[in-house]
DNA sequence: CGCTGGCACTCGGAAGTGAAGAGTGCCAGG
DNA sequence: CCTGGCACTCTTCACTTCCGAGTGCCAGCG
């Protein structure tokens, strides 16, 4: 077990490098902070510090900077969550309620997060699985063409064209359209099927052929739309990453056009309260200098996505889960009312 | 007027130093094209070439590099557009065939575009206003509470909450949704408001007022939906940018994220044939050091939004004109079956 | 036993040097 | 008008040197 001296001194280390960016040394610390005691004592620290691998030395003669289990340690004990200042809160709840839709609500969490934290911003659309259907339409585009609407009651809209095998008359669209909502409305997506087994059953033989098809494409919507889309932004702040850019940024900039790459980061991360994942712990490679700070949010007291950050390993932890955690509660808050 | 062979040695110079990414010299050229002359015939060329402000020297005693004013030339008189191959052709419209949805053919056409240029590619969805009306549905959630959805004949769909100024029963609702349709569906977005400004006059004095929320809530989605969106993909291509990263990727990311400035940037491109901006033809400042490749495309003959790929000055103009222009066909085949 | 000051040591980075090589401009001759 | 030759310019790279930050260790002190 690290006395309480050292725990401070790696405190210092992480805050010293997330500052400077550059190795911090044994004089440099006690200058900076007052730990009450001589550079000597401080080095010996760190030697015990290095030895437990919390921290490294680049080359000799350099100084100390946190490892991937340092950070960890950072920000399991050291470090708690800066809360965001009144300003602050104020800001983020007043560029959020200008939002109009769903598209508009996520992009502006986008743009919000990336500014607040000045790293690359992740928000996940809430997820349809979790979501309960607030409205099933049915239009006649052709005699066998229909198309398919579905109403999520986090607002958002799915569409499907719909071939029908046969001619499906305008009686019997209304009947199916009031059938299905009646039985759909107002439930969660994951009991849809269940529900709407037995629907052919119920109309003229002629109809059942287009009923069935427009039930089996409704549930394909619903398990097409589970691979859930997601908005990322602050891509520019990637410049700031670090001196040695090619090399770092673009497997960076390449996982995040994998789409499946961060929904599987997003969805990995634990699904209440707040997730860090430090460089390697991250599975992705390409993420490996990486770290993400990620949390659910939701309308109700459930979360239905997630959102976060990715950025350097070098980050400012508590301000950054401070504005992740902000952030999403204010989203969620917007969600519920709309 | 330049000589027929001072062309040749600018093409040459083109070719060779978007093959490099290095300044090209007299010697190289005459060796790795047969021009028929000396170094030193070349070096004359050159020299002249140098005055009139088509190539330039980074510095004295180094090759010449194109300037803007020199790719200008080579795009307009020296290089034609190089045509995809016939696998080439196959495969892009294998991978478009998939598409289930407008979002999915815009995310295919995106990353398509960006895998075939290697560059960052960007492309615009349908633009609504020159798009016609397939559809409008109303549905009734609250006794005072209803949602529009538009469909246009592009497969977009577009939704919006209506909150009535009093109840509106359902055969009201009924009718205003015939009447709707019977005027707008088939029309342009840009005929909408003259069409149905003297609906309200059909209703009973109760209903107006609910009828003209309708009505405006409809009107502001066209317009507010002419603040168009569009989706870009293949920024990990940056890094393939040039050696001095950091400066020159960073204002190209923030204009990426700028969704403003590239709309812009396309709509200021011609909008029929095919536009390359190159370097400070852009307006946008951060763009300087870019060029944007873009193209109108649509369903039918008339183009509906655009697509194109933005990469450094040094790019392969010809294959990427022609990639571009293959991607616009076909996602245009793709949207008129559709 | 832990802290401290001192000291020798290491090593990376900056600065300076010199040689090599690519490329140029110019000129005289074909 | 083209060509070969030549002197000149500058960048690049490898090599060396030097400086200083930072370390580890040790002996002494409270």
């Amino acid at each position: 077990m690290l006395s309480e001296r050292r725990l401070q001194v790696l405190r210092a280390i992480v805050q010293d490098y997330v500052g400077t960016e550059e190795p911090v040394g044994s004089k440099a610390l006690t200058e900076r902070h007052n730990l009450g005691v001589s550079p000597a004592t401080v080095r010996n620290d760190m030697a015990a510090l290095e030895d437990e691998g919390y921290i490294a030395q680049p080359h000799t003669s350099a100084g100390r900077i946190p490892t991937d289990k340092g950070y960890r340690l950072f920000v399991d004990k050291l470090a708690g969550v800066k809360p965001m200042t009144a300003p602050e809160r104020r800001a983020i709840q007043n560029f959020l309620d200008g939002a109009v839709d769903l598209d508009d609500v996520v992009a502006r969490t986008v743009r919000l997060l990336a500014q607040l934290t000045r790293q690359v911003a992740v928000v996940q659309y809430p997820s349809l699985t979790r979501s309960t259907v607030r409205h099933v339409e049915l239009l006649s585009l052709a005699p066998a063409r229909l198309m398919l609407v579905l109403i999520t009651d986090t607002g958002r809209v799915e569409q499907r064209m719909v071939d029908c095998p046969a001619p499906f008359g305008e009686t019997s669209l209304a009947d199916l359209r009031a059938r299905l909502n009646s039985r759909v409305a107002g439930r969660r997506f994951t009991d849809v099927p269940r529900l709407v087994e037995d629907l052919p059953d119920a109309f003229e033989a002629e109809d059942r052929g287009t009923v069935s098809t427009v039930l089996s494409t409704l549930l394909e919507t619903l398990v097409e739309e589970n691979e859930e889309r997601l908005m990322i932004g602050g891509t520019a702040n990637l410049t700031r990453f670090g001196h040695d850019f090619p090399l770092t940024i673009r497997p960076v900039l390449e996982a995040l056009e994998e789409q499946v790459v961060l929904l599987k980061l997003l969805g990995e991360a634990g699904d209440s309260g707040m997730t860090v994942r430090i460089g390697h712990e991250n599975a992705y490679e390409g993420l490996n200098s990486t770290s993400v700070v990620s949390v659910g949010y939701g309308s109700g007291g459930e979360a239905v996505a997630k959102l976060g950050v990715v950025g350097p390993t070098r980050m400012d932890y508590p301000g950054t889960m401070g504005a992740v955690r902000a952030v999403a509660r204010y989203v969620g808050q917007i969600l519920a009312e709309s």
